[in-house]
DNA sequence: CGCTGATTTGGTACCGCTACCATACGCCAT
DNA sequence: ATGGCGTATGGTAGCGGTACCAAATCAGCG
């Protein structure tokens, strides 16, 4: 056991680390890595695995009876049902779905795009798409980008590949070779987090122009007068920011101080944000943030520097993660229904695969501005 | 345009709902669902996609060599090589993975286990994972088991029938029906954020009791002696807590006071345990939370009444998620190495995949208690 | 110039399952 | 008895690739 003190995050204190390395004889390996059960197989090819070939053999019918017994069975006799049924009991037959995707062309695989999963405001949007999909039986794939454009090309390369039975996108589809290509693959396509009059396929989202121009008018509505935003880099976050500038300055209020934090959306980077504003815009009165995060960082930093929230000094996020609304302050944000629209999305999606056709494949799912404790 | 106010989230002020409904001419299907391009092909069952196939007619050559071409480059001559390069080029191939993964019986699947992705602790992990794999060529199939054991049965059952060339579970697959049906499957495995001297396969983890008992001997040499616990209902968070209690007791103090929030793992559950920890322990003078978020509950609810911290009250969390460090007060936390196990976690699925041997299969990463402001 | 071994290319037979069509069988009406 | 029809089962031929083996081509060398 080694106890030794160590620096760890810079200026945040000591770190006590505790480690016990290679404390459960490690270097055993006891899984099994290679298949044994190999039977006298003819082909060196076969995975070895119980196929519905032995299943069928084992009940004494044709695999491809079998194969009914497992996946209709109401097309078959109640006899047959019984004798597949004690077969795959006995081996503990798994089917294959890639020999079965591939006969059929229906993967059920339905693959989703994400800048990050680490950004909670998807979490919550991924997680129901996820638990939708695999109550009807699909399987969810996850890409990231990581907010780049080259890794998105070869993210999308690898799904159309994989041929899933549907393609869930956050955010529109911005470039047009990626466009084509989701369009010549035939896949299915929703698009999510954004509107656009020219969708590739189907669409589930809310105009982020009309949040920024709504939260201005918001926080114009309060008798506010100075404003600045702190934004992250990404386009849409641009957009709202560009909406709610042009509301203040068509009413005449003075410019809109914008802070732009790049890709780092922590709460430090809120904190930061507000030192840099202070200073540039000492009487700032309404700071819209890009994310709760930044918002959370925002407010941190005023609380610290003893700056009345809200009295001198407005704060508004995005996205309403599940614990604004018991902090305290508590705090005013932009509430996206992340579940509904991932519940939207599988079910487009899944009629989609399963041939039938989708009533309204574009909606306007809405916002809204919870008020709080912080404006 | 509609905009209405009305009482949205019970007890948290007015929202304003601002939402246009069917804004962008829906009901319009533009993306292409049937694919028309259908050359004449004899058969009626192809997908009507480019496949190898084509390509190969194209560039002059076999398809077996088209296929080279694509995967093994340097296998074929400079001129064949460009041949086939123009006409994937020219026809848009993308290869169907799922042929080649049954031909080849290697899927180049992951597949992920996590109780949910909402939970910000896994997601820094699963995002690791996901980019590393996807660097080595592999993509990830995420499934969720909602905590709840039925779902994880049904979960392994779809998984395994996708044949993934590895399987990534957050914890230790507890159930002896899931372990025999992953050890019979013969796809490697790599449980993680646990320790335990019989893994089905491979293990990157730490131990949870020591956990407990490194935090409770932190407070100790704090001073501290009155302690209390709130813990999630989860398996390991009851393994940190009985750790924990053992050390104190073992010590001669008091028996720690243990509030369960059952699976409510929110801020608010956390402000609402330290009001009952309250009632029932006015003297506790330190709290140890199984998780940030409910750390962070605590710690409000505590400002909210006048509490001083650390100097009357000590908290500490579980999971070191990013922004703890830059609250005000900071959060004293354990921090887990969580991008270290998705690091590791796909370096030790990908040798297995390609066939290599991993040489420690089993690794304590450890944990760090990190020291800050709210102890 | 012919032989040998290395390098490139091609043919064939699958991977494990399902779509499609054919057959067998039972039942009722004629 | 005969035919027609509906239902249960089986046979065959793929899905789109790759493993494995065979053939062809090329270069080097005595």
């Amino acid at each position: 056991m080694i106890v030794s003190p160590l620096i760890f995050a810079p200026g945040a204190g000591w770190v006590y680390f505790v480690e016990y390395l290679h404390f459960y004889g490690n270097g055993t390996i006891i899984g099994n890595q290679v298949n044994t059960k190999e039977k006298t197989r003819k082909s060196r090819r076969s995975s070895g695995a119980i196929t519905l070939r032995d299943v069928a053999m084992l009940a004494g019918v044709a695999p491809i009876t079998a194969s009914r017994a497992v996946n209709t069975p109401e097309q078959v006799s109640a006899e047959v049902l019984k004798k597949v049924q004690d077969a795959v009991q006995r081996t503990g037959y798994v089917p294959n779905r890639v020999a079965g995707g591939l006969a059929s062309s229906r993967s059920r695989l339905i693959a989703a795009v994400v800048p990050s999963i680490a950004v909670s405001v998807f979490a919550e949007t991924i997680e129901t798409l996820n638990n939708t999909l695999f109550e009807a039986g699909y399987q969810l794939m996850l890409g990231q980008t990581g907010y780049s454009p080259e890794r998105e090309e070869a993210l999308l390369e690898a799904i159309i590949g994989r041929r899933p039975d549907g393609i869930f996108l956050t955010g529109i589809m911005q470039s047009s070779k990626g466009r084509s290509r989701l369009l010549a693959s035939g896949i299915p396509v929703v698009e999510t987090w954004d509107l656009t009059p020219t969708p590739i396929d189907m669409l589930i989202g809310f105009s982020h122009s009309d949040i920024g121009r709504e939260v201005a008018n918001f926080l114009l509505a309060k008798g506010r007068q100075r404003f600045a935003l702190v934004s992250a880099g990404d386009e849409r976050a641009m957009r709202r920011a560009a909406a709610f500038q042009n509301t203040v300055t068509q009413r005449g209020f003075k410019e809109v101080f914008v802070d732009n934090v790049g890709a780092s959306r922590s709460l430090k980077s809120g904190r930061e944000a507000l030192s840099r504003i202070l200073s540039q815009v000492p009487d700032v009165d309404a700071i819209f943030c890009s994310s709760d995060l930044l918002a959370m960082g925002v407010l941190t930093e005023a609380i610290a520097r003893g700056i009345l929230v809200p009295q001198r000094l407005s704060i508004i996020g995005f996205g309403d993660v599940p614990y604004m609304a018991d902090m305290v302050p508590s705090l005013t944000t932009v509430h996206i229904n992340g579940r509904d629209i991932g519940q939207k999305a599988a079910s487009f999606l899944i009629a989609r695969a399963e041939g039938r056709s989708v009533d309204e494949p574009i909606v306007n799912v809405g916002f809204a501005i919870v008020e709080r404790d912080s404006t």
